[in-house]
RNA sequence: GGUCGGUUGCCCGAGUGGUUAGGGACCGGUCUGCAAAACCGGGGACAGCGGUUCGAAUCUGCUACCGACCUCCA
């Protein structure tokens, strides 16, 4: 039975959905400013994987990632200026224009890495008038003051009547003495109250009407407002950057508690970290790689461009809630481990049965699932699966044998955890087209003419076709029978 | 400063009381015209100092170092 780590109690629990049969869960999406790096990969892979075993487990998922297209401010909550609207003005562009390219490149580089696409995948911009009523209801609850045209939480108020801090492990008194005293800070009550709706400046472009001023959503009003627009008051999973547990998921607990009258999630998660040299990889850090850099390998840091695979296989190597180091020496060693799958699933599909089974892979759908149902383990998986791999070469090499029933569930089982679960893709080789057919024909025929030459130890002929292949990107490997190829 | 987390072999990275993690690199062997691949074998690790225990990488205390959050952030 699947067990996930709750933010909340700090431990693992048993996943019980509300729904018998359903799962629910949000997820924070991208902001639309600017192209994907590898730290937007790590939470798509890691609640991919999510979603993909509750499919895997027959649940009906309902999976909703936002795209956050307003409201997240530059600086601060009071003096920034809408992100969005200050790279749209610096490029000259209408600020959907320029939410529309980051969403799309950001689809392009979520499919490359083979990430399902959510059920929902609501805009922020597309939920304003649900906002509005979101902070009305907290408003109406008094929870909330208006101040000089904008909202805000009166997060003292909220205090006494709800623990506020419960899923970072903070108290009031910590945040009032931690928090920084910021400029222009004198129409909230409190610094740590946060913006529900903020008065838009004259220099915003994005801004909408509302009963308290022309203005925009606060930050943290999106999540809250969708989350519970398409789950439901309450609902299963809320995921998320660990950088994000404070303030955004403590603020989006205080807005559902104030507006519902109780939370809406049952189980937080959070990933942790990419560190780039022990640092963390981020935006406004200046050490971050697109993703885009790395398929192509145009960055200082790369040695080589890495495949989608690759990437998404570096990241499923580690579990999601440790911290992951970024090397190009730890990319190159993940892709040669992925390229060793791929040649076991390859030579899986090929393997001839035998009468019995000598060599040892029972139960590996067994080990799989257990260490999916820990907190989605996914480096165990992995180290089954290269456990797996080498049977599958012994009786490859013919010094092993599997019976028909044995091969028969082993790819199966590589077909529901490498292949759906872990989300590989491992069978999308040569599919074929009539293009890839000639190609493939061409190849093989050069290796025949090859292998006459072999056979008439004429090595220079034989050697050069070799050659000749290698140095146009093919591996060219000799087996008893004859070869195999790559590319 | 407050809160939380981490420190595992050459590198990456699992593991929570006793049993080989796994991958990459490296070394030796088998195979091979050579090579590659594959297979077999190998060495090496649990930050430091105490404590609990028959037994600790795993529990506990202290120390050192690193990081995250507290501010936009995945």
């Amino acid at each position: 039975m699947l067990q996930i780590y709750n933010t909340l109690t700090r431990q693992k629990e048993y996943f019980r959905p509300i729904h018998e049969g359903h799962a629910g869960m949000y997820v924070c999406g991208p902001t639309v400013y600017g192209d994907a790096h590898l730290g937007h990969a790590r939470p798509a892979i890691t609640f991919d994987l999510l979603y993909r075993y509750l499919l895997h487990l027959g649940y009906k998922v309902r999976y909703v990632r936002n795209i956050t297209d307003v409201g997240h401010l530059e600086h601060d909550a009071d003096e920034g200026e809408d992100k969005i609207a200050k790279k749209a003005r610096l490029e000259q562009l209408e600020p959907m224009e320029v939410v529309q390219y980051y969403t799309n490149r950001y689809h392009r580089d979520m499919e490359a890495l083979n990430v399902l696409p959510p059920s929902i995948e609501p805009h922020a911009s597309g939920h304003i008038i649900e906002q509005i009523a979101f902070v009305q209801k907290i408003l109406d609850k008094g929870y909330a003051y208006v101040s000089d045209g904008s909202v805000y939480m009166d997060v003292e108020k909220y205090a006494k009547d709800y623990p506020y801090g419960k899923l970072s492990g903070r108290n009031l008194e910590d945040i009032v003495t931690d928090t920084r005293e910021l400029d222009g800070q004198s129409e909230k009550k409190h610094s740590y109250d946060f913006a529900l709706w903020k008065k838009a400046a004259p220099e915003h472009i994005m801004h909408w009407p509302s009963p308290w001023s022309e203005g925009f959503p606060g930050w943290h009003m999106e999540c809250s407002t969708m989350g519970t627009k398409y789950l439901g008051e309450e609902f299963d999973i809320h995921g998320g950057g660990m950088d994000l547990m404070f303030p955004h998921h403590e603020a989006e607990i205080a807005q559902s508690c104030a507006a519902l009258g109780h939370e809406s999630v049952h189980y937080w998660m959070h990933n942790n970290m990419i560190t780039i040299a022990g640092k963390k990889m981020g935006k406004s850090y200046n050490n971050f790689i697109t993703l885009e850099q790395f398929f192509k390998g145009e960055h200082e840091l790369l040695s080589k461009p890495f495949a989608p695979m690759t990437i998404r296989f570096f990241i499923l190597m580690a579990h999601y809630r440790s911290t992951v180091d970024f090397s190009s020496e730890a990319l190159e060693a993940a892709e040669k481990g992925y390229a060793r799958l791929q040649e076991a699933y390859n030579r899986l599909q090929k393997l001839q049965a035998g009468a019995e089974t000598s060599v040892e892979v029972s139960g590996l759908r067994e080990k799989c699932a257990e260490a999916m149902d820990d907190d989605l383990n996914s480096p165990i998986v992995l180290q089954h699966l290269f456990d797996s791999a080498r049977a599958i070469n012994t009786v490859y090499d013919g010094k092993g044998s599997i019976s028909a029933a044995d091969l028969d569930e082993l790819r199966k089982v590589w077909k529901d955890y490498a292949v759906d679960i872990l989300g590989l893709r491992l069978e999308e080789q040569g599919a074929g087209d009539e293009n890839r057919k000639a190609f493939d024909g061409a190849v093989d025929l050069l290796l025949d003419i090859r292998l006459d030459a072999k056979r008439n130890k004429d090595w220079g002929t034989s050697d050069r076709i070799r050659n000749a292949l290698t140095e146009l990107g093919f591996k060219i490997k000799d087996t008893k029978e004859g070869y195999e190829w790559s590319l």
